[in-house]
DNA sequence: CCGGACGCCTGTCGGC
DNA sequence: TGCCGACAGGCGTCCG
């Protein structure tokens, strides 16, 4: 599900209501995720204060005074601060129980999200420490992203999408930040020159600002902490609108598959 | 090193 | 109405 924009949109949820509170009690329902939740996780939590919510990646990093508890939330995963008297869903299998009644809630129903325990700083972490410069970090340069290009021949829509390169650009975005940059998804990556190469970063950022800006993407089952549906889904321009007349109006968005994954663009403002 | 396929899960939707 | 396959916003791993 959540791409970086429904990622920060949570975060941005979480901080005002959480922040500075402490850890009353947690509840693992479930903890076959991704990777098995960290073992015993209500002894580790329980009294400590949520000190601050950070994000790298698609990553959300909920800081305590020992360590770090690292969320992933996957395709389907919703973190939502509620009462802690709602009663829990079938696929709710975290709670993060705050001392002035608010509860911070995972739900994930097809488990590929995470929630681990680090006490090291999260930025080592195995999963953390390979991952390449945030969309609006000054080392996503053109000449970054040309260099690394160079001689890739996979499609430039997977390029982008790999977070070795940079993160946080999900399928959504892929293709709406390729539209907005006027660059067929299918091209090879290494076959992309310079100049294109600063117009696809600055699409990304642009893309990435307005999804925020909006709340994120809803499709399906986003929702942010509150409870609140994403709104950038009316602003997309290409993703999953196979069929329909492109902002040109001069051609119809086409859909093909693009490394297994569904892919969008206009045939004439796209090459 | 690179690129492509696959698997992890559950829910939903469309076609028959 | 029911069944069955395809598909879904991510990403680590494996294989050639």
């Amino acid at each position: 599900m959540p791409e970086l924009p429904e990622v920060e949109t949570t975060r941005r949820g979480i901080v005002p209501l959480l922040t500075n509170h402490a850890v009353e009690r947690v509840t693992v329902r479930e903890r076959r995720l991704r990777r098995p939740v960290t073992r015993n996780l209500h002894l580790i939590l329980e009294g400590q204060t949520l000190r601050a919510v950070d994000r790298r990646a698609k990553y959300l990093l909920l800081v305590f005074d020992s360590g770090t508890l690292i969320v992933h939330l996957g395709m389907t995963g919703v973190l939502r601060v509620l009462s802690s008297a709602t009663p829990p869903g079938k696929h709710d299998h975290v709670d993060i129980v705050f001392n002035h009644g608010h509860c911070l809630r995972f739900r994930d129903p097809r488990r590929f999200g995470l929630v681990l325990w680090t006490a090291a700083p999260a930025a080592r972490h195995k999963l953390l420490k390979h991952l390449g410069p945030e969309p609006w970090d000054p080392a996503l340069s053109a000449d970054y992203l040309y260099a690394l290009s160079r001689g890739r021949k996979a499609a430039i829509k997977n390029f982008i999408m790999d977070g070795r390169v940079v993160v946080g650009v999900g399928n959504i975005y892929a293709n709406e930040s390729l539209h907005v940059a006027g660059i067929h998804p299918a091209r090879a990556a290494g076959r992309v020159g310079r100049a294109s190469a600063q117009l696809l970063i600055a699409g990304i950022r642009q893309v990435l600002d307005n999804a925020i800006a909006a709340g994120g993407t809803t499709l399906r089952d986003f929702v942010s902490a509150d409870g609140q549906p994403g709104y950038f889904t009316r602003s997309l321009r290409v993703y999953a609108r196979a069929g329909q007349i492109c902002a040109c109006g001069r051609a119809t968005i086409r859909h093909v598959v693009i490394g297994q994954r569904s892919s969008f663009y206009c045939p004439r403002c796209q090459h």
